[in-house]
DNA sequence: CGAAAGGTTGAGTGCTGTCAACGTCCGTGG
DNA sequence: CCACGGACGTTGACAGCACTCAACCTTTCG
């Protein structure tokens, strides 16, 4: 019954005992509220599992709802009529999905893992955000962290070949997810990537089969280790950095 | 003397009336601030005119400063060791710039055309908008912008043949500076490009050859054509729509 | 075991980059 | 007025990188 009731009632105060539990409490944008503050943005939020595959919002509809990603990892794409697709960011835990004060969304937001995420309608969160400064301000220092790392990609997808982005992205990822997995060892060499072949070939502008040779490539050469298909061992950092 | 005044005292009296007289008052982040708003942000800043070619901060280094575009066109880029280089936004009057909340600049920022800004010291500036949501709210609301705008342009870097990126940004280039013009024609033919053909290539991620084949081919097809090296008339909108 | 999804490898082509020559515009100075 | 030089832009020849198409391999799962 107990239970029934935490599953039904996300306004309740066992919800925001679990804010308080929150393992990305510290990170995301309600970091900075207080306790009531944190039970009024409960009231209009409730948490919500979306399974692999799965997408939150589509390019060019109307958006009603914005998010926090708690678990799990996420991508926002933008796509031509004739199918072809550019991943334009991935979102993981403690970032935040959505376009408050717009309407419609500019990209689809899709689960590539199985994702649990904290949602709210967009116009609640809307009032709630411009009435409570300190939400706008740790939004805000996150969009434009955000928006640095956007124009960053830009530079790799503009400029550099093959061989530099396959380089560049898995440096990229050994950094961002011992990041997330709180490693001790301060680059950690290896990871598993959540994404497929094709996602890696979304997310850097090129060709499954290109994704494909340059990591067999690497392999030959030894800077890197594919003991499965979806985990990267990096065997000689410094040379991966140089071909970057 | 007065007008000595003016010059080196950018906090007094007459440059607030200056502000309200500022052609992007209604657009800029200042906009909903009040008199006495916009008196206190004054003091802590003043206009500067920067030339043509003259960069504003550098990739890497500590931006001190934030600024308002108030006339002219700045380039945001990034560089690769090499010296190959990607145009990684760009700045048009009412747009901000710079890194509140941040140490580092991610770009470089450099004039395309002469320009006038209205300069404030980072750390001032972080200070006065921390204790002003109402700015606050309109910076997050243009960074949002801003980051939509990048990831739109992810795809275009990732996804398009040089044909597309021409036509595209052709476009996109006609609506912005027909926007900025206030013209009474709604989709303007014909306008000046304030890029050369090297600025247009490190905009779209091709080479200056590349971007110089593609012009005159749209022209010798009659969708385009190219009065002098600057201007721009679009002949056959609908055509180039396709092509995009 | 078979089928489907995902990944690898190969052959061939074409788009776009590279290198180089030439053209055009414009300001400077003879 | 013309000659010159430099910045900018165009055009051509050529090469190579990455895409396309296709076959095959590997893993997963019913």
């Amino acid at each position: 019954m107990l239970q029934l009731h935490r599953l039904n009632n996300p306004s309740n105060v066992i919800d925001m005992n679990q804010c308080s539990a929150c393992l990305i409490r510290n990170r995301a944008i309600c970091a900075d509220l207080d306790a009531s503050e944190l039970d009024a943005l409960n009231k209009i939020g409730h948490q919500q599992q979306i399974e692999r595959g799965r997408s939150l919002m589509w390019e060019g509809e109307d958006a009603h709802l914005v998010a926090n990603v708690i678990d799990g990892v996420m991508k926002l794409t933008s796509s031509l009529e004739d199918g072809r697709e550019q991943i334009v960011g991935l979102v993981y835990p403690s970032d935040f999905i959505g376009r408050p004060y717009g309407t419609t969304s500019a990209q689809t937001v899709t689960a590539i893992t199985d994702t649990k995420l904290c949602v709210f309608p967009r116009s609640a969160f809307d009032d709630f955000a411009k009435s409570h400064p300190r939400l706008e301000h740790k939004l805000l220092d996150k969009t434009l962290s955000e928006l640095d790392r956007a124009r960053q990609w830009m530079l790799l997808l503009g400029r550099k070949s093959a061989s530099e982005k396959i380089a560049s992205f898995l440096l990229e990822m050994s950094e961002r997810l011992a990041e997330k997995g709180c490693t001790d060892i301060p680059a950690r060499s290896s990871f598993e990537l959540p994404f497929g072949r094709q996602q890696v070939a979304d997310i850097l502008g090129l060709t499954i089969e290109t994704v494909s040779r340059q990591f067999t490539r690497l392999k030959k050469q030894g800077l890197i280790d594919l003991p499965d298909r979806r985990t990267v061992v990096i065997l000689d950092r410094e040379a991966l950095a140089v071909e970057a």
